[in-house]
DNA sequence: AGCACGCCGACT
DNA sequence: GTCGGCGTGCTC
């Protein structure tokens, strides 16, 4: 009797157990894929976990369907990460696996019937489902399980199916399937019977009427001859010799040429390396000499450098260091600052030996990424990648830099594991014995604390690179400007003439406005009304370009009402600002610049990004309105000006961070300013002017608000005095929520005897028709994070064994950010 | 999580 | 009389 223990790809805590074969036995080894049968009809990709030969008692093991691989696929350290995960986040080991491992590798559990062929059939011995399908395989050759159900409108057709199958009428083929396929490249070359010289001549004979073609023939040889032997692709010679496919083909079909297929890395770096030129100044030198002293004694350096201070040369000589070693490298970003403008800048340095790994890269791209790790391939010995990329199969991982480390978006919220990427990075490294490094200009209060108590290395770079100054700060009071009339629109005096002297100069601005859409409400002035979306409890959004008002939150949308739903007024208006509307007001004003926005609208592709950036890069735009997004780590030398258009929607945001991610989003968007040999210059425009955050951002004050923001948190009991796990609750019915809440939040605290705070209704409380309350667990630093998990999750567990509260969805979130 | 089963109320 | 809502239990 043998067995085997999977981790199947569902939101399921345990591991399960499959009957296997002797062979089987010997064969499988941890880290391979086996698809098993799950449930009545379902095939899914499991990940052996253990081989052993202990019969389970409670219940017959199935055998397995069918083993994947042929060697392993993921690591031990990737299983050990993934459980530390799971048990860390609170959250099964199943979801930790599937997003960990890129689709293309979970196999489609495809069934494809089809006639059989050889029988004959009589159709009177049909039933009417059966007959319908036959009848269907009549018209195409073969039909999915999905289309069935679609044809018969039922869901349990596996009976019907066994039957058809039992009356020799179908078969079923090729259950699982790849779904990775190779990427291949079409190449050309001078058919064999021309490889002589006589050959030669002959054929200039033969084209002697066909100038086109001739042409191509010629550039074939001029590419042969520069490329010294290398293949030569339909796509290079049709560019180079400026024809159509049409001709190449014509080519091919006069046996000229023939064409051959050749299998290719989708993510190919094609550029030399160039690594001669990079030299750290002398304060760069030190610090990386501070930064490699660090490592002698801590695991984890925090390498706090203000805006433009240099911190990739750093990180680059690092990296060369543990290149040299032979251990592989991570490189994690938030997703946002993942631009070509980094990757370019490493993959010039070190060449082909640069992987990217982000969610914009398909399935097939990212196999490829994580094979190239699975073999220690050459081409992956640096890895650059958003928090995902944490999830590959290292084998020799000796360095992570986690830069722009206080990035919100490197914790994972939807959909479990809630993972936070930081975190999870410097556990990681732990596994390999490997050193991290977590780059910022304005560090996390976590990460800061963490150097003040001697867990993290710390390391400064407190000037600018090559005695760059630091921008000007410019306080614009809007109550004074309102109040003198100084405002066109949501532009102050002083903005607009800062705007209208950087263009003047040829200069490029960015204006910061926190805010996507024209304008967030649309308000009746007959009657206050302002509307609502149907599922969600918040106020529809203006987006003025399809004139629309949208939900954020589902995406619900409707035509912008030309009269009040509730009074039928038809004197509607708009209501605070956003990126849009800021745009609309700047054609007002700056009628002959080019003006651009950046934000979710506007980003969207593959490639959205990216096209928008170097637009503005190539000086096509020369005033850029945007999000957050413009404020992560991207470099533009010409920009002289950065305005932030109301600085006091971040600062009243209902969240202990509010102040910290103020500060931080305000110096990250200002040190986009003055890049090169000028002094940038910063105008922020807020009704408090002498709110303590925006003095700190105004004088470049990190370590005043690191104190002042440290001593609130200690106050009011959150990180890094306290952990915080939030509990969220669910359910459609608002009454047995707000039961099932209050029972769960009295539970806990009679409980853990340890801070519980809730049941809240937060401010949005009902999304896609589901009533929301949440829950606040506060562990102090005395308190074990280990049992007070245990003692949640059996509450948790009781809290469903409850079965009037059964069905409300609980999430957690653990060390919520 | 997903899904089938089984029990109740609103309809052709 | 049936369709379809959702509460319940289970998946090796």
């Amino acid at each position: 009797m043998y067995f085997v223990e999977v981790i199947l790809p569902l939101a399921l805590a345990k591991t399960f157990t499959y009957s296997i074969s002797e062979a089987e036995y010997h064969y499988i080894q941890k880290g391979m894929r086996i698809a098993v049968p799950f449930g009545k009809s379902k095939i899914l990709t499991a990940l052996a976990v253990d081989i052993h030969q202990n019969k389970p008692t409670l219940y017959q093991a199935k055998e397995i369907h069918q083993i994947l691989d042929e060697k392993p696929i993921v690591t031990d350290n990737q299983i050990k990460h993934w459980q530390w995960i799971a048990s860390y986040y609170m959250c099964a080991i199943g979801d930790v696996y599937r997003n960990a491992i890129p689709s293309a590798l979970l196999l489609e559990n495809e069934t494809l019937i089809t006639q059989n062929a050889g029988t004959f059939v009589d159709e009177r011995e049909l039933s009417d489902d059966e007959f319908l399908i036959y009848q269907a395989l009549q018209q195409q050759s073969s039909l999915k399980v999905q289309d069935i159900i679609g044809i018969l409108n039922k869901k349990n057709i596996f009976p019907i199916i066994q039957k058809l199958i039992d009356k020799n009428v179908v078969v079923l083929q090729d259950e699982i399937q790849e779904s990775y396929k190779p990427k291949l490249v079409r190449y050309i070359r001078l058919h064999s019977k021309y490889d002589s010289n006589e050959g030669l001549s002959e054929l200039l004979a033969v084209l002697k009427n066909a100038n086109k073609q001739k042409e191509i023939v010629l550039t074939y040889f001029q590419l042969s001859a520069t490329n010294h032997k290398k293949p030569i692709s339909v796509k290079e010679l049709t560019e180079v010799s400026n024809s159509s496919s049409a001709v190449i083909k014509a080519l091919i079909d006069k046996e000229i040429f023939e064409d051959y297929h050749l299998q290719e890395d989708r993510v190919n770096y094609t550029g030399d390396s160039d690594d001669s030129l990079l030299q750290l100044s002398e304060v760069q030198l030190k610090a990386f000499d501070e930064i490699k002293s660090s490592f002698l004694e801590k695991e984890v350096c925090l390498l706090h450098g203000v805006t433009s201070s240099g911190k990739t040369e750093i990180y680059i000589k690092l990296i060369e260091e543990y290149l040299a070693t032979g251990k592989q490298v991570l490189y994690l970003l938030p997703e946002i600052a993942l631009t070509t403008q980094l990757v370019s800048r490493l993959q010039a340095y070190f060449g082909n030996k640069v992987a990217v790994f982000h969610s914009k890269y398909n399935n097939n791209e990212r196999v490829e990424v994580w094979n190239q790790l699975l073999q220690n391939s050459e081409k992956a010995q640096i890895v650059i990648g958003a928090r995902s990329a944490l999830f590959l199969p290292f084998s020799n991982l000796g360095f992570i830099i986690v830069d722009e480390e206080h990035e919100q978006t490197f914790k994972q919220v939807d959909p479990a594991p809630r993972y936070h990427a930081r975190d999870a990075a410097i556990v990681l490294a732990n596994f390999f014995q490997a050193k991290v490094v977590l780059g910022s200009a304005t560090p996390s209060l976590e990460s800061y604390y963490n150097t003040s108590i001697g867990k993290y290395g710390l390391v400064e770079l407190k000037n600018r690179y090559a005695n760059v100054r630091m921008p000007e700060i410019v306080l614009v009071d809007l109550k004074d400007k309102y109040f003198r009339k100084r405002m066109t629109g949501h532009f102050s005096d002083v903005l607009i003439d800062g705007i209208t002297e950087a263009l003047s100069l040829g200069e490029q601005v960015i204006l910061f406005q926190n805010r996507r859409g024209y304008s967030p409400l649309l308000e009746c002035m007959t009657c206050g009304h302002v509307p609502q979306c149907q599922q969600c409890d918040v106020s529809l959004t203006y987006h003025k370009h399809r004139n629309e008002l949208r939900c954020h939150y589902c995406g619900y949308s409707i035509a912008k009402p030309t009269r009040c739903h509730s009074c039928s007024g038809i004197d509607l208006t708009t209501k605070g600002f956003g990126t849009e509307q800021i745009q609309q007001e700047l054609v007002q004003l700056f009628p002959e610049r080019k003006i651009g926005r950046m934000d979710q609208d506007t980003t969207r592709g593959k490639f959205g990004f990216e096209k928008i950036i170097d637009s503005f890069k190539n000086r096509e735009i020369d005033i850029m309105v945007g999000t957050q997004m413009l404020a992560k780590g991207l470099d533009f030398d010409n920009v002289s000006l950065v305005g932030i258009m109301n600085a006091d929607n971040m600062l009243y945001h209902p969240d202990f961070r509010a102040f910290e991610r103020s500060y931080q989003t305000m110096t990250q968007v200002a040190g986009r300013a003055g890049r090169s040999e000028k002094q940038g210059k910063v105008i922020i425009q807020t009704y408090n002017p002498n709110h303590n955050t925006i003095q700190q951002v105004t004088n470049n004050d990190y370590i005043g608000m690191y104190k002042e923001q440290l001593y609130d948190r200690l106050i009011y009991k959150y990180p890094p005095y306290f952990r915080i796990i939030k509990v969220t609750l669910k359910h459609r019915d608002f009454n047995k929520l707000k039961e099932g809440s209050l029972w769960l939040y009295q539970v806990l605290f009679q409980n853990l005897g340890i801070p519980v705070l809730g049941p809240e209704e937060p401010a949005i409380n009902r999304i896609r028709n589901e009533y929301i309350r949440t829950i606040m667990i506060k562990i102090p630093q005395e308190s074990s994070i280990v049992s007070t998990k245990k003692t949640i999750q059996k509450i948790l567990n009781s809290f469903d064994s409850v079965a009037h509260f059964r069905a409300i969805k609980v999430t957690l979130n653990v060390d919520f950010y």
